[in-house]
DNA sequence: AATGAATGAGCTTTCATTCAT
DNA sequence: TATGAATGAAAGCTCATTCAT
């Protein structure tokens, strides 16, 4: 059991991390709406509803919140990818599915939030934090898919098709489709962006995805 | 002909063109470095080895500056894609590799041009000029891609095939290769990049490629 | 006899000035370390191993604690001085003697210190409470220096020598050898310091002092 | 001669020159007025009725100003020593006191000019630039102070007189004198100064100076 | 009495833009 | 046309001060 002091102390800590959170928050919106360019730490701080200073007093600098930004969006896009990869059944090729289809989903690959990864990957050349974050975590999914894409080769017998050129080509076809999302929303839309998964899937692993819309 | 009058004026333009480019070549190596966000009109000036005033003397103002040259690269990638339609046997499938072939070869899937390009969507949302230019030009490629598909469809009698799918999944396939050579150089490798692609061609397409980098 | 209550209070009373003391003291080390420029509450809060708040809780504003400061330095130099006087003998040429020793002592010409005192005096014309201050004690050192000097010259018959010149003289110079132990702290000795004000004494005095450090 | 385009230079060179030492000019006004604690960019740039930007225009940084003007300082005092030494007749006894009489001279013993000083010297011990240039200044100073000494020891035959000691006595004497100009105006006044300098020179070099003011 | 999160005024600094030359 | 000194608005950041706990 905590003592009252100790008891202060965690509250405390919860309060910070809670206003921390609600700054990132609001970053994101701002970067969304007006882009990376033009959000103002004044901008992040009236979008919380708080003054001035509160940026620096929680996170220093502006480069540190919009580090920390980021690092917020990778985690959270983690954790959706694990708990997809959970939920899934014990069966590469449904979890490859349920992955691809996750990326597509309206939480996922909505404007509002694709137009912040944009922008942070719009500076990954020029700010080598954002790529080593950024770079980790693609590491981390290539491989990933790399590996059911492994299983489902070998369950299928498929002769010529390399795992490696597999992940790598899927990977690219849903960033992609994010920046198609972003451009031309008019054209967009999302089942046709899944048609699009759909039809590599299936013309590479033909005996474990068929074409469910037929035209 | 022109008479001494009229060729000074031209002469004169001719000069003031060659400036204006000398200026986007200028923000384009400036962005490429020091992304949009800490591009300053100062570096652009100081990059073409000019002064101070001379961006707003030749663009009147920076977003003016930015504007033009997104649509230079606009136009730059476009005057390269229509030449490698051109140079291309009348013959859609081959016209396809070789469009897809382009978007990978070191003069456009080049780190320090993606980094320029990225920059510019990564304000897509925020800056409706960009969104504007971009979706003109993605449109039309759309549709080249897409007849391009219908062609081999037809002539390959691919039943379940789609044109409108391929086409956005080819596209798509690019972009995100883009992003994986901008985001993860280290990894990157323009061989196995085209790989993807043809893994695509091959397994969509049979009968118009195989496997192996024949083409 | 105190009473319970009152005996609180007074107990609260010996713990407050405990605080203000210790405040004095974490601003002492702070200009001494970082200047007046640069010292914050902060710094001086964080010093003492307080709370950010706790400065004003105790002297209301920043103005104030520095004035209590300089007020501080410049008591604690005043109780120095007097002691001087009230331990040496009855005798103006040792008294004189031993307080421009004190002047030269480690505690007190000591390049910790002297920066406090220097950064209250760079600021002496601008904010006039410090001259005030400073004004006040040096008058009254001014005094009783004069006094000394006259009983001495009295003693010896000195003819042509003026006691307030002499006064003058002997607290400039050790004015000037701390500004010299302070800004050259290199070529600064304590020693030759003692051998500058004896070359004085000696000179000015021949009777009472003489040049070889005998007293 | 110039060509039309170097004279140009020319002309920008000396107007930028005079830009710079018009701010430093301000900065001194301001140091002087508000010391240097309050003293902001802002001040030094409406003082000289200019812009805002101005002062970073030209130095960079204020702390950068701030160096500039200290060096400006030492070197004005330098012309002004060096001047006084060559001024003086071939004499180590006149030079001697030529010098010292400088010193108290109103263009440089003046509050307004001796609290600039004084805010630097504040500074000292916590700003290592500061305390470069004072030193080195101050040790070209006592060596030439020390030379002048020495041959009036040699010439007048002063058997126990160490050189050194006298050249800090009558440095130290300076800068304590200036100290007391600056935090006693009331009490101080120029001839008593010069008495207390000329009762230390006639003490030790009976031979080389006489009491002019007899009291 | 003490804490430390929060405020907001005011600072230094940056930079697109203007303009005399 | 071109320069680069100058402007001034607006940015990031600092910090004395306040206040709920």
């Amino acid at each position: 059991m905590l003592s009252v002091a100790e008891e202060k102390v965690s509250r405390r800590a919860i309060a910070k991390e809670h206003r921390r959170q609600q700054l990132i928050d609001s970053t994101i919106k701002c970067i969304s709406k007006k882009g990376l360019r033009s959000t103002t730490l004044a901008d992040v701080a009236r979008e919380a509803g708080l003054s001035q200073g509160i940026v620096n007093l929680h996170f220093n600098s502006k480069d540190n919140l919009l580090n920390e930004t980021l690092k917020f969006l990778a985690v959270e896009y983690d954790r959706e990818f694990m708990r997809t990869i959970e939920k899934s059944p014990d069966d590469a090729g449904a979890t490859l599915l349920a992955l691809m289809k996750m990326d597509l989903k309206p939480a996922i690959c909505d404007r509002k939030k694709l137009a912040v990864w944009f922008a942070f990957w719009g500076e990954v050349r020029s700010v080598p934090t954002y790529q080593k974050i950024c770079a980790a975590y693609d590491d981390k999914y290539d491989e990933i898919i790399f590996d059911l894409a492994n299983t489902i080769i070998q369950e299928g017998n498929y002769a010529d098709i390399d795992a490696k050129t597999v992940a790598e080509a899927l990977s690219s076809l849903t960033d992609g489709l994010w920046l198609s999302c972003l451009v031309n929303p008019k054209t967009f839309d999302r089942g046709t962006a899944l048609n699009s998964v759909m039809s590599y899937l299936c013309a590479v692993f033909p005996d474990h995805y068929q074409n469910e819309n037929r035209h």
